[in-house]
DNA sequence: ATCGCATGAAGTGTTGACACTTTTAAGACG
DNA sequence: CGTCTTAAAAGTGTCAACACTTCATGCGAT
């Protein structure tokens, strides 16, 4: 059926298949859609090296479009390295984790606030419905099944009509937030009251009060990162 | 005399001088440091065209290590292109600016709120001082000279203890938001009032209210916007 | 046995040549 | 004259070879 997963990030995502739209038209261009698959799928770990050699291998080129698409990864903070040494997928420990979350936290507050005013009536409803049925998502058979809890994220940040904050969401905190999020599901319960908070937060919207609004995605943004918990690291 | 201007991001700073420290031991690394440095110089101005060719022969080195830097300015979304088009530095228009300073207000908001729990007393009272002391700075004659108002945000940012937040105030949106600056002060009396706010935070922050600090912050920058005119855009 | 040093291997950094695309400008044609 | 075609020029994209740095292995000396 190959359903092409929509990617958070529009642009430079997923190149692998689908050759007719030219959409990579450079190769370094597919390097970075390519590299950032590998990141998703959890080939490429946090912490993993990312060796030019092997990819160039891999990608069937040279190493150049790699260098390139490293170093724009690099500009995006989702590569890390110094002079010589191995580039490795940033690896972020607990206090870093919280960081994040902190720097999501006022971000996707902000993008709340703003989408509020910004949605029109017949979007919010659809976002409303959308957390009421339950259970139609996750089931495509895919590399992130658990992706479907971002798109209640996603449906808003898009829409909050600020591309600047919208960019830094999708191309930067929301790849790095993926990668610490398998661990989750674990915890028994919270997918439940993951899907009531966002219903609240609809609800809010709906209704126009940017305030709450904002608050409750906070708040709800707060209580998911304690839920995270973090397995291997010092 | 040869004061190094403290730059707003740390690593990949002006790389011209000092050749001791090794700072930037790969060509590319250069490369990076001195393009930022020509775009803060205003040489390469907002939607000027990045030519590879000129700037290899410029910085005697070959396209490669330009290539690279170009790609990891283009990852911090510091300049655009698309395949086999000119690469250009971004060049915001009236609503992309405001974005951009909805953006500033949310980080920078956040940022200081953290800061007022984080930095010691005596750091505060330091930051509480530099805002009552005045005309001692912007008298260095360098290419920056209207840097100096900067210096204040810079100071709280830097103490947030959020890097993430820091990495992108520092990295992606204070370079843009330089761009913007020049028209800034042909508003009178705008600099005494900025400084006023300045020293209304600082005294938010030192008597430890952070709901108080963060309000007062995003609405400096709110204000600090609305003086920005921009002149030439479509 | 351990430490230090040489030596190779693996990986990153840089380069100049070549291929491709876009843009410019000149010339032919209406 | 203006417009279309076409060829050169300029700029970007890619490659393969070479230089440099770091890491790993093993040898010999203490």
């Amino acid at each position: 059926m190959n359903i092409s997963i929509a990617p958070t990030t529009v642009q430079d995502s997923s190149s692998s298949r689908r050759g007719d739209v030219a959409a990579d038209s450079t190769l370094a261009q597919a390097a970075i859609g390519r590299i950032i698959d590998l990141i998703r799928s959890g080939e490429l770990a946090p912490g993993g090296i990312v060796n030019e050699v092997d990819l160039a291998k891999r990608f069937d080129m040279s190493r150049g479009p790699i260098r390139e698409a490293v170093r724009n990864l690099e500009g995006r903070k989702l590569i890390m390295r110094e002079a010589y040494q191995k580039a490795r997928i940033v690896e972020l420990g607990v206090e870093q984790v919280q960081e994040l979350f902190q720097l999501r936290e006022c971000l996707e507050g902000m993008a709340c606030r703003l989408a509020t005013t910004q949605m029109t009536d017949s979007e919010l409803a659809e976002l409303v419905e959308s957390c009421e049925k339950r259970g139609d998502q996750g089931r495509l058979a895919t590399t992130f099944t658990n992706d479907f809890n971002f798109s209640f994220h996603i449906q808003i940040v898009k829409k909050c009509g600020n591309k600047k904050i919208e960019d830094i969401l999708t191309s930067e905190v929301y790849e790095l937030v993926r990668l610490y999020r398998w661990t989750k599901k674990a915890t028994p319960g919270r997918s439940g009251r993951a899907r009531t908070e966002h219903w609240q937060i609809a609800k809010a919207m709906q209704s126009r009060d940017e305030e709450l609004a904002e608050s409750l995605m906070r708040s709800h943004i707060q209580r998911s990162m304690q839920i995270v918990d973090l397995p291997n690291l010092g």
